[in-house]
DNA sequence: CTGTTAGCGCATTCAT
DNA sequence: ATGAATGCGCTAACAG
């Protein structure tokens, strides 16, 4: 591939001259500035982004850690991050944390790849982010609290969140309210408990042990979760599951077994994931601003990036979204 | 940042030493490599992955461009491309082509900061792509076709996908379909254009220009063509749509119009997205074998990057999902 | 087994 | 206005 040295020594000058050509520094004459733009040209001549990235030690781009690439995708999160980003002239990418320790997620955070790191997945443990984040390594972590230098914490109130929501399955009259989980490593999956507990215990209703199935935040987790139910007879008023995934999961279990969602048993969901208006019934859930989320974290990237360190944890609420998965209709009604 | 240099000096090691000793050569003394990993730990040292890039001339990674990070998103795709980026070792990057010639893609393509790239991004020029594909960086297209040396082209039957869509509606009875365009400088679009037209023309069925409408691909586009149909009066027996999202688009606008689809109307998409299973109606697709096209493309890159050029273009089929959306239900019974 | 050194591709300081 | 030389951080060929 063509170098700068190639483009130079045809054009008849120095490096540095052909650099500087390049770069459009007034200090060539115009003549030999053609002469090397020609030569470059003809060589088909691309700077290598990593050597200058090498020579500047510093990338230009912000990393975007997903726990899977392949979704599901919290667009209108990715969409405020995309926003500030392009605004600030930083180069966005994506990258996956399948893999742990091995993943390209941590290799990016170690190898200081990119300028900064908005985390949003699970499955990269602390240890990992704690031995990354540096002074010219901000990281922020939407999915965790987790306090050390150089990474901030951007937190929705997840167990006000829950709180909400099962107050208001309870608000309907419904008594038995299961809680399908996240992983267990989770802390949002945590909070959304402690909040599930915290609306039960308010009202002097006894959680029972039985009333917890395990998820792990996927589809087919609620699905199996949800048989498990039908199978083992247990069945609740109403579900709060952890999160909107698990919840069409559990639509779809329930329906295989001939049980209406919204009419025979209550459901919510949390996210407001882009499904959820789409399932039917449509899901009623607590939504997180995500929006808001991405761009928050990214200002909160580039403002670290320009040496003010902002406060460190940033708490955002909540939101119920109220559709039909509780059957409201037919309760209002009556 | 501590730099290997100072892990060398603090140990009291050349830098060869310690670079021989971090990277687990069997030519340093077990004590030595010792002194040296506890400097490194001391010290909180990371290997610069930049440099190490520039010094090897390849990146280990392989970059997938979208036309826009938050979605709508293949995820069956990516998994394809995932799986086997994995496989051989490498890494995986998503980033944007968003902003063209300046995009984030666009970069990527330019300055060698990966090894290869796969591209589902109608948004970037072929121009851009053409100039960046060389022996060292080879490109495999998803979504247009594309012959150059070093671009390998993954195409679907767009066309027959669309025949067989429209065929599948004549057949039911429907006469007067329109159809609801992608972006006009999608080649996606065009096939299937002339899909469609092609199952009209041989039922002898006259092509009129306001059967056209137009959209870009976009939820928000279907939603406006449909809206326009309205307005106009300008109602149809049945509508293709050039993609999903825009069909959904259309279900919406109907929806708020009062005319159902699937029984006023029949309508069926392409592209089988996630969402089209769950809308209401659900939707009858043309689907396209994602996951094969993401392993495909995956593959075809590592070959290249092996040196065995693999054929430029790859045909694949595609597949017709009838859902309700056509009012099958109906019309069978009928 | 360990140190010296060159060089990956680029930008830039200091001479000229 | 142009060129020579240096260094970003790393690896590896070569010398000891």
């Amino acid at each position: 591939m063509a170098t700068i040295k190639d483009v130079a020594s045809l054009a008849g000058v120095a490096v540095s001259t052909a650099s500087y050509a390049l770069n459009g520094s007034s200090k060539v004459s115009e003549e030999t500035r053609k002469r090397v733009v020609d030569a470059a040209r003809k060589l088909n001549y691309r700077p290598n982004g990593i050597a200058r990235d090498l020579k500047f030690n510093r990338t230009n781009t912000i990393g975007l850690m997903l726990s899977d690439l392949s979704g599901p995708f919290y667009s209108e999160l990715i969409k405020g991050v995309q926003d500030v980003t392009v605004t600030h002239g930083y180069d966005l990418i994506a990258v996956s944390s399948i893999g742990g320790r091995g993943s390209t997620a941590a290799k990016f955070l170690r190898e200081k790849r990119v300028d900064g790191v908005i985390i949003l997945a699970h499955n990269i443990e602390n240890s990992i982010i704690l031995s990354a984040a540096r002074k010219d390594m901000p990281v922020v972590v939407l999915d965790r609290s987790l306090a050390a230098d150089h990474v901030i914490n951007i937190l929705v109130d997840n167990e006000g969140g829950a709180y909400k929501a099962v107050s208001y399955l309870l608000s309907l009259g419904y008594k038995k309210i299961f809680y399908i989980a996240g992983p267990r490593a989770s802390s949002d999956n945590m909070k959304r408990f402690h909040g599930y507990k915290k609306a039960l215990e308010e009202q002097g209703i006894e959680f029972l042990p039985n009333w917890l199935y395990q998820g792990d935040f996927t589809r087919t987790g609620g699905y199996y979760a949800a048989k498990s139910m039908i199978m083992q007879s247990n069945l609740p008023d109403a579900i709060f599951s952890a999160n909107d995934e698990m919840a069409i999961g559990v639509i779809d279990a329930f329906k295989e077994a001939g049980i209406r969602v919204g009419e025979d048993v209550g459901l919510v969901g949390f996210d407001d994931i882009q499904l959820a208006e789409y399932v039917s019934p449509p899901l009623t859930t607590v939504r997180q601003p995500m929006r808001e989320m991405g761009t928050l974290a990214a200002q909160q990237i580039f403002h670290s990036i320009n040496g003010i360190f902002p406060k460190e944890c940033i708490f955002l609420d909540t939101q119920l979204i109220i559709r039909e998965s509780c059957g409201w209709r037919k309760r209002k009604l009556s």
